[in-house]
Parts: C-alpha cells; structure tokens; sequence
RNA sequence: GCCGGAGUAGCUCAGUGGUAGAGCAACCGGCCCAUACCCGGUAUGUCGCAAGUUCAAUUCUUGCCUCCGGCACCA
C-alpha cells in the first residue's frame, strides 16, 4: 500500500477566513481523498498559525489574552474547514503542546550541528507596534498601523540560522529533483535566486513575547519560520511519536501559495538537513485567486467571504467551481457571473439533470431496477463507455500532476457524452415499441453503469453530491477503486431510486436597464 | 532597472510554419426522459503593434506597447 502524506500552509489567525484560504484547502482535500479512494494510506495535516506580532495585536485589539483569540480563531477556522468538508486527519495548532515541544527539539538539533549563531538583525522598528517592518510595509517611513509614529532604524541581538551554508547542496537537490518545486515557473524563479546568493536570516526575536521560548534563551522567541514550517514534522509526530512519524515523514506534497514557496524550498530543506531529516518530496506554489484582477487578501480587506460563497452556491458547488474555474499553476480569475454560468452550465444542466433524467426513466421504465444488458453493444454504446474509461484514466493522470481542471474536463466530457447517449438512444421511443425492450435494456444499464462511475469521479470533488449519486444506484464509494473503476462493475438487479436533483439551478438578477 | 510570463471570438481559455479552435453566453431548429433541460446547427475574430526571415507567420527573429509576477527575513 502506498503511502500519501499531504499538508497545506497552515493559517494566520490575524483575520477572519477567506475563500483564498478554503481554495488552497479544497485542492489538498481533492487530492487527500483521491489517494483514499485509490486506496493509499493518507495523511491529511492543515491548521493555524498562532504566533507573531501581528497575532498578538489583534487579540489585544479585542480586548483578549493571545491565547484566548488563538483559540477562538482556531475554532472558527475548523468550522469553515467542516463547512467545506476538508476532512484532515490532523487540525495542527502551533500553541499544541507537541508541536512545541518538536519546534524546540529541531531548533536544540540545528544547534548542535553548530548552524545557529548570535547575531544582530536590524531593521525599521515602530515603538507602538514593537515589530519590525519591511521599508516597503511602512507609510514614508510612518508605521501604518500607528501613522503619527515615525519607524527608526534598530538593531536587536537575535540569533540567526546559517543558510548560506546550504547554498549548494539546496542547488544540487533542486537541480537533481525537478519535481521537487513545482510549477516549472517557480523552479525557475528559485534556481535565478539560488544564482544571486543566499543570506543567513534570524530565526529569533526578543521583542515579541506571543511564540516558543528559544531553548537556551528564554528571552528570545522563535521567529516564524523557526516555528510554523516546523509543523509538517510535528504535525506527524516529530518530538513525541517517532513511529509515526517515521510513518509518514518526508511529506510526499506540501501544497502552499507560490508567495512562500521560497521559505518552503530553501529555508524549509535547510533547516531539515541540518537536523539530518529528509526533505519532502514535492512542492507545489499554487497561483492565487484574483476577484476583478486583484489577488484577494485579508490584510487589504479584499477578502471574498466564503460563507457568501458557500450560501450561494452550497459548498460542494463552491469546492468544484473553484478547482474547475482556476489553473492550479498560476493566477486565475473568478467572478459571482461566472461562477454562476458554470454552476448552471455544468453542475445543474449537465451532471445534476443526467443524473435525475436516467435514474427517472430507470423508475417510469423498470421501476429502478437495473436491467440486464442485452445484445452485442453498438458502436454508439462503446463511444459512451470509452469516454468514461478516458475519465477514469485522464482522473488518475491529471491528479497526479496537479491539474484539477484538467481532470474535471474529462469527467465532463463523459457526462455529456452521457447526455448525447440518451438522445440518440431515445429511450422513450424504445419504450414505446414491445420489439425493443431487448435495447432499451441494454440502453439502460449502460447509462446508470456511467452514473455509477461518476460516483467515484466525483467524490474527491464534491463528496457529498458524490455520495448522493452513489447511494441513488447503491455503489460502495469505499470499495476497492482498482475494480469498481472497471466498466461494466454495475449488477444488473441493482435497485435503484430517484433522489431530487442534485444542483437546482441558480437564477441570476436581471442585468439592471442601461 | 534586471529576470520571467502573458496579450487569440462578448466572457474564460486551447492551439499550430500553410489563409484560426473549445466551453459558456447569443441566435435558429429538433426532441420531450429531464432542473425553461437536453440534442443538432449558425454566427462572430485586423490571433497586442511594427518590421524582418520564408513560397507562406497567429505560430520563428527583432523592436515597441500594455498587463502580471519575482528581485531576502511577509502566513
């Protein structure tokens, strides 16, 4: 049985969640259950990011301890995660107390391989804020958060983790393993970074007070990376379940927005071979969501609120339109119009209406009883189970590389194939003719043996409308995928039933008058 | 500024050295099992601009324009 060990970033709690946030969710669940379904052992790790700053501040915005708003925030992510049927097997806090146990055993491990030193990390510095910022995050020099502060320059003993030691090694891996950063773009982005020269960078703070005490030196913090990419180790056991964690570790994909692939491919590996661990197999930098061409972002408060989206839609719809309507590679637009056409297009008119036309005629024609095929099968049956064994194939192919649309392109290919087949099979002239009984038998078992089939398609998407298909032509969604992927699996006698439709459509407002 | 990507039908995008394709939306027709659905058909484009190579370029080269991304401590 292989072994499938899948995480997402986990999340800042310094906001509400965003749709950005459910769609990088969605992708990794998609692929946590397909492995399931193919029968792999799988681990599905996401969670919150509670420390820094930023956290901190917020919680005291709210008049609250940072550990009362981390706990508050976690709970209100994990409802969004069970709203959008992300079905982790681990919800990861960086406040559990194994994780910060293995933040402070790995950090101990990189001390004594004699990559951690002393140093001083300066930078603009707002009193109000305490935090450091970025030259490009302040206002003309004025913290944004408290304008009438101007930021001075600082400098602040921290401790700093070696990564220029690395540089070479990081280079060979990279160049040795193409698939270890993935989009090709994005390896190309690293490789020209890895060209200039990398930078030791601080791994410590002693003007925060909200993260992991620094072992050896209280007074300090672990700085962010030092702490929240720790979480895919100890998400699975790293400093307080080796077998488990011998189980599953190196991560076979960490799925992150393409904005830090550079902590995860360089920082990240570092970090890792200095503790002598093994890297993670594969590293995907997805493209980001843009609503009316801006990435949508919860500190610029452009944010699309999911629970908007999943009212509109149902949350099963939202999880497909977002994989279907954005490349998983780079950037991708999404609108409400769209979003709404393609709802209508290919979830009510297209799968919802296939569905709930087959199993109908199944009841008015053989009171839901799956007939025994009979007879040779035509040419024009073959077209219809070659476009589902294409899916079936194109399913595995196309999830392995990341391509979610590509995938779902297919699946849609069989199920309109699957539309075309009633109308040229007019199972309601058929019906009409005793002589014909024979084919309208064979017309029908080949059409719920393709609803059958999309059953299984579907599910990694939409598992609920998935489970509802399945239930409606009583297929085993937890059977073993290798054979009930075979064409033909369908046992006639079947007793089927007639659900109601799976995707009503949605109606959209009148364009107002010009 | 440097590096990289993109500019193709109303929209989202695919594509090739030989006078352009898909889906959606639009329009026409058919059917009636079905969620005003499904099926068939129709139309639409100076393939960013300019020059060059070539018998021939949207596809190759060069220049330009526009947009986007990356250019170190931000989750």
């Amino acid at each position: 049985m292989a072994k499938f060990y899948v995480t997402t970033a986990i999340v800042y709690v310094n906001d509400r969640p965003a749709l950005h946030y459910v769609y990088e969710l969605v992708a990794a669940d998609v692929l946590a259950r397909y492995h399931r379904l193919a029968g792999d052992d799988t681990f599905f790790l996401t969670g919150t990011d509670e420390h820094s700053i930023n956290v901190e501040r917020a919680a005291r915005q709210q008049g609250m301890a940072a550990r009362v708003y981390s706990d508050q925030m976690a709970q209100i992510y994990k409802d969004v995660e069970a709203q959008f049927r992300i079905s982790y097997d681990r919800f990861i806090r960086t406040e559990d107390p194994d994780h910060v146990a293995g933040v402070q055993k790995l950090i101990a491990a990189i001390q004594a391989r004699g990559d951690i030193y002393k140093g001083t990390y300066s930078g603009w510095y707002c009193p109000s804020c305490e935090a450091f910022y970025q030259e490009s995050e302040l206002n003309n020099g004025y913290c944004r958060i408290h304008p009438a502060i101007k930021a001075s320059w600082l400098q602040e003993d921290n401790y700093f983790f070696a990564l220029s030691r690395y540089q070479d090694r990081l280079q060979q891996h990279i160049e040795k393993h193409p698939q270890f950063i993935q989009p090709e773009s994005r390896r190309n982005e690293i490789l020209g970074w890895l060209k200039a020269g990398l930078k030791d960078f601080s791994i410590s703070r002693s003007t925060i007070a909200w993260g992991i005490p620094f072992p050896g030196d209280e007074r300090h913090v672990v700085y962010v990376w030092g702490d929240a990419l720790v979480n895919y180790i100890t998400g699975v056991g790293y400093g307080s379940d080796e077998a488990a964690f011998r189980r599953w570790w190196p991560a076979d994909l960490h799925i992150i927005g393409k904005d830090i692939t550079r902590f995860h491919v360089l920082y990240w590996p570092a970090m890792l071979m200095s503790a002598g661990l093994p890297l993670p197999r594969r590293v995907w930098g997805h493209g980001w969501m843009l609503y009316r061409g801006e990435r949508t972002s919860k500190s610029a408060g452009t944010a699309i609120d999911p629970n908007e989206a999943a009212v509109t839609f149902g949350p099963e719809a939202v999880r497909y339109l977002l994989l279907r309507e954005l490349p998983f590679d780079r950037d991708g637009e999404i609108s409400w119009d769209g979003m709404t056409d393609r709802y209508n297009a290919d979830l009510a008119n297209d799968l919802g209406n296939f569905v709930y036309r087959t199993l109908s005629m199944m009841q008015r024609y053989f009171d839901g009883k799956v007939p025994l095929p009979d007879g040779d099968a035509t040419p024009l049956d073959a077209r219809l189970r070659t476009a589902f064994e294409k899916a079936v194939r194109g399913f595995d192919r196309h999830l392995k590389d990341m391509d979610f649309s590509g995938a779902l392109a297919l699946i849609w290919d069989a199920v309109n194939r699957g539309n075309k087949y009633i109308e040229e099979s007019a199972p309601w002239v058929l019906a009409r003719q005793s002589d014909q009984r024979r084919r309208l038998q064979t017309v029908m078992y080949n059409l719920v043996e393709a609803i059958r089939l999309t059953a299984y398609l579907v599910s990694p998407f939409m598992p609920e409308a998935g489970a509802k298909i399945a239930a409606q032509v009583k297929a085993d969604l937890k059977a073993p995928w290798a054979t009930a992927r075979e064409w033909g699996r369908l046992a006639p006698r079947t007793q089927t039933t007639l659900d109601s439709p799976l995707f009503p459509r949605i109606e959209k407002p009148e364009p107002s008058l010009p």
